[in-house]
DNA sequence: TGCCTAAGTGTATCTTTTACACTAACTTTG
DNA sequence: CAAAGTTAGTGTAAAAGATACACTTAGGCA
């Protein structure tokens, strides 16, 4: 019994998945992941995998499903590395798959016990992975599409505290994977009245500068209900 | 390891979760569910469970999520239960829960092996049920309100195949817990073009004899990617 | 000073959702 | 066989929400 995380972080343009490299096993990338300890609940277990890794804790986390088919592992150098790691490397693998939502910014990860390296790779472009990660890759992406669509609040982990419209657009286009009309999404979210403008623009840029927005969680607790039914 | 089973049939009233009463232990009632067996998938698993319990296979079925604080034990009947069914009573309980939709008409619950009784019981005035079952028919709830919002094709698999309009209401009332309007919802099914109407009327009905309709699955598979995006 | 880039803004059209009340068809009862 | 009871079946107007679309503005840089 493990878990598997599917970390998404956003870099501005495209969105990013955390990726591992296995510490034995021949440079096969994986999701991260760990055992489920005896006395810890399963969302505990997800947030140790997340805190050794990256070293943030209290950041969105949600479970998405069991993953247990008997011949999920089919590559021999998947086998090789269970044989190495587990006690009963024949047991049967059966894995609770997360999803995490994080911050490019407040991040640095680093390299935990089960991995010799740590890399964001962009979504969309992902080479291929251990056991059915990918398939765990495509799900969670797929419920984090819902999610967005139904819970805005989700859009806003993926940001810094502070961002502007155009970040929050390019965030939406990242994850839905398609272009938005500029004024459309700007009215929608200004109606919406889920963003403080702050008395803050961007500097430096060699462009009109954009203003700033924080998140409105007060009013987000109010509404929120009418997102949902 | 085990799955448990949370199966929604619909009487034409109300929705309803079918439990068992355990053939050990003091009479505890509980969801339907087993443990894994070695060479099964988990889809696997909770068909066999559901088959065993009422003969039917090819129904709708789909994993919710896992569950596994490892305190979900608490009572001390189901302390109790586990001593006299599990080789290892103290190992921790992981279960997947599913949950999977009926119709009412062509079943008859038997009591399988684990279950010494089988009955519907309505879904809003279930009782204490053993481990953390109530929570998962909760989380249960939850989806099947929001699948049915989202993919009406699962609305069709709790009624039978011939069905008429009224019917069709009272179970997303049923289900959603609120009342629609009439006039509204049947302009939105039969614009949608995803009932056919069958050269049959409802007989020996104390009032204006109802159309009988049917799900339309090939004008369906045309158009539920609309549903979904 | 001119050029490049992204910010910011409004309107008209179409689609979808909501609210709402009467007639029709059949069975049962007196 | 007439009246009462019950659910089927139907349309429209108003409101809300979604979509398509183009120009001006503020700043940096060459």
């Amino acid at each position: 019994m493990s878990v598997d995380c599917v970390i998404f972080g956003f870099d501005g343009v495209r969105l990013n998945v955390l990726i591992i490299e296995r510490e034995q096993g021949g440079g096969v990338s994986a999701l991260p992941g760990d055992l489920i300890l005896d006395d810890e609940t399963l969302d505990d277990s997800a947030n140790r995998v997340l805190y050794e890794l990256t070293g943030l804790s209290d950041i969105y986390l949600k479970q998405l499903q069991a993953f247990g088919d008997p011949d999920r592992i089919k590559d021999l150098r998947d086998v090789q590395w269970l044989r190495n790691v587990r006690e009963e490397p024949s047991a049967r693998v059966i894995t609770i798959a997360y999803y995490s939502l994080v911050n490019l910014q407040n991040f640095s990860p680093k390299a935990a016990s089960f991995a010799r390296d740590v890399r964001w790779e962009p979504v969309y472009e992902l080479g291929e992975l251990a056991f059915d990660h990918n398939v765990i890759v495509d799900k969670a992406l797929e419920q984090l599409r819902l999610n967005l669509k139904y819970d805005p609040l989700i859009g806003f982990e993926l940001l810094p505290e502070k961002f502007t419209l155009r970040q929050l657009q390019k965030l939406y286009e990242a994850v839905l994977n398609h272009t938005i009309d500029k004024r459309n999404f700007r009215k929608k979210f200004l109606t919406a009245k889920l963003l403080k403008p702050l008395n803050e623009k961007e500097q430096g840029v060699p462009h009109k500068p954009a203003q700033y927005y924080e998140f409105d969680r007060k009013r987000y607790m109010r509404i929120k209900d009418k997102f949902w039914f």
